[in-house]
DNA sequence: CTCAGAATCAGCCTAAAGTATGAGGGAAAA
DNA sequence: TTTTCCCTCATACTTTAGGCTGATTCTGAG
């Protein structure tokens, strides 16, 4: 029931607003009625009162257009970026796990041989291995190839 | 001329509306002056009428209720261009300028060679600057002095 | 099973990096 | 003015890095 109430709150305020109206003309016609000149006027006022009526109810009860505007807002990622292996990027340069080791290892800046050390391998193959880093790289220094994994999000 | 009827367009457009309704009236009243009981449904008729003209009057002349929400997104940028030099740090280095201008160079995989070209000196110059950055940084290979100084905030 | 790639190691050679020492010129501070 | 950095350059030497070739072992895919 009050719901019902809410949803026709519109029809039924119209209708009131029509009768009482309507009662008010019914009174004004007894005082018009003797200037028979006067119709027009009396017409004219239910006219432009109703109008008003409409404007009103038009303004009041129609929906608001809901304007929905997304704004970009760019942030940066906090301090420490969390660091995030680009594994596309990774992929393209087909370095084994290995390599990618003794590339990161490079990065921290150990030389071969405190590398050969920490993996416990000859320095020989660690310098198989970053010869292996530059070449699928496509680079010909150890900083290169640093600055480029870096920038390629493939190490931190 | 042209832009006073624009910017009356509305008002004319009311006046002409009510003219024309009100010779309607004129001539629906030839045609109900007999029944005299049927005066309130001709003001009701006319309340209506208007009503509507109201109505429509509100929602095609007025300027539509815009409700403007800003929703922002965000947009997480990789890296950061927002660098600035750990000027602190920078001093506790002793660094001299050309010396940090060789070890950004350095850091971009620059040989000594290519920073010699790069800086219009000699190859000697570049390998004296590069043993002072070593030095300085405590340091014993350039890729220790570059991940040092990256994590220090000197070179970006 | 065979083949490819990964990981391991070695030797040899060149290039680049790094150390040490010295030295001249310029600019700014003491 | 003298001193102290800074920038420059050179020469000689050692160490590290990188290129090239070749070899062995192991594992997983075809």
């Amino acid at each position: 029931m009050r719901k019902w109430l809410t949803k026709h709150k519109s029809t039924i305020l119209y209708t009131i607003s029509l009768a009482i109206l309507l009662f008010v003309l019914r009174w004004l016609e007894l005082r018009f009625l003797v200037i028979n000149n006067a119709f027009e006027i009396y017409a004219g006022g239910i006219a432009i009162l109703f109008t008003a009526l409409g404007i009103w109810l038009a303004l009041k009860l129609s929906t608001p257009k809901v304007n929905t505007v997304v704004v970009e807002k760019e942030v940066f990622l906090p301090r420490p970026p969390e660091f995030t292996v680009n594994e596309k990027e990774l992929e393209k340069t087909g370095l084994s796990g290995r390599e990618l080791e003794v590339l990161q290892l490079m990065a921290e800046g150990l030389s071969n041989q405190e590398i050969a050390a920490k993996l416990y391998v000859s320095l020989s193959t660690i310098k198989t291995h970053s010869s292996k880093v530059l070449e699928k790289m496509d680079v010909r220094r150890r900083t290169q190839a640093i600055d480029k994994a870096k920038k390629l999000n493939i190490i931190p």
